[in-house]
DNA sequence: CATATTCCTGACTGTTCTACTCGGTTATTG
DNA sequence: CAATAACCGAGTAGAACAGTCAGGAATATG
């Protein structure tokens, strides 16, 4: 889990396609003067996004992407995992190389448990909360015992 | 809130600089070997972390750096924000300049939310909860009003 | 069929940050 | 004085970010 902003170019561009894609496919065009990217950077984007299967692209006049499911279903964690590198391995966060004392180094843990917060935090919001800016509830519930159930069952407000 | 890997590098400096300042000053150096980063690099770490008066130096044979305060009291975030320059301003996440449709832009409450909720996180652990390994409590108290849930789900190398 | 539209791909560029090196200065101890 | 160790500033290779550019491949429409 990165946490670049290149993450966040990448929900901001999701959000807009989610709120366009009433009807028909979004053009890229259109997200980038709409949200100020670059073309051929949302390209790149959803060259990505599409590999991860969580938009899908039909060519053409008339044409455009749209999303693969739900905005219930889409994880703001499925998008930036999509999208960033995985981090590199800076001596510690890598299970190896950070044995300073043979064991892991002091530090190990901190890292491990703030990853997974992070991760549960972004896991727990889904891209339908982010456009009903439904937000400090899922920010409590990040940790766990969270009633709140994802309504699967609701249809195409997208 | 930053959270690259100069922070981590601090933060294991730091643990480092706690667990060694039994006695006396700790040298850079000692620190440097210990942990496998450069002394130059330390040096300029540990120049932001005595600004930010979390450490103090002594100058001259046998001295070195010792921490201003007790372990108890130098917060994780403490140390992050001292070394990590402020996250240069990326559109959103800066009050200004997102404002796609007259206010605020989509996202920006998730990223907000995000950050405070990193931030709880890295506050409500000391120095102190590293060096005794006391992470999962201090994780738990991050949000709260929370007895001891474990994390709910355990998510892919983060 | 031709053409416009749109996705798709690869290479390349300027800027910033990281992690580090080098050369030197200042204060303190023996 | 000489050794130690903190200080200070400039400079560097490499990587990532954000973007540009040039072209190609699929598809709808006239």
């Amino acid at each position: 889990m990165k946490l670049s902003t290149k993450g966040r170019y990448a929900v901001m561009a999701m959000a807009d396609l989610a709120l366009a894609s009433q009807d028909g496919p979004v053009t890229l065009s259109d997200i980038a003067s709409r949200q100020s990217i670059s073309l051929s950077y949302l390209e790149q984007l959803f060259a990505k996004l599409r590999r991860a299967d969580i938009v899908s692209s039909i060519r053409g006049p008339g044409g455009g992407y749209r999303l693969s499911r739900k905005p219930t279903e889409i994880r703001i964690s499925d998008i930036i995992v999509a999208v960033d590198e995985p981090l590199r391995a800076t001596r510690c966060s890598s299970a190896k190389g950070c044995l300073a004392d043979g064991r892991r180094c002091i530090t190990h843990d901190l890292w491990d448990e703030l990853g997974r917060h992070i991760y549960l935090f972004l896991s727990s919001i889904t891209l339908e909360d982010v456009l009903e800016r439904r937000l400090l509830g899922a920010a409590s519930g990040a940790l766990g015992r969270m009633e709140r159930p994802k309504p699967v069952a609701e249809p195409a407000t997208v």
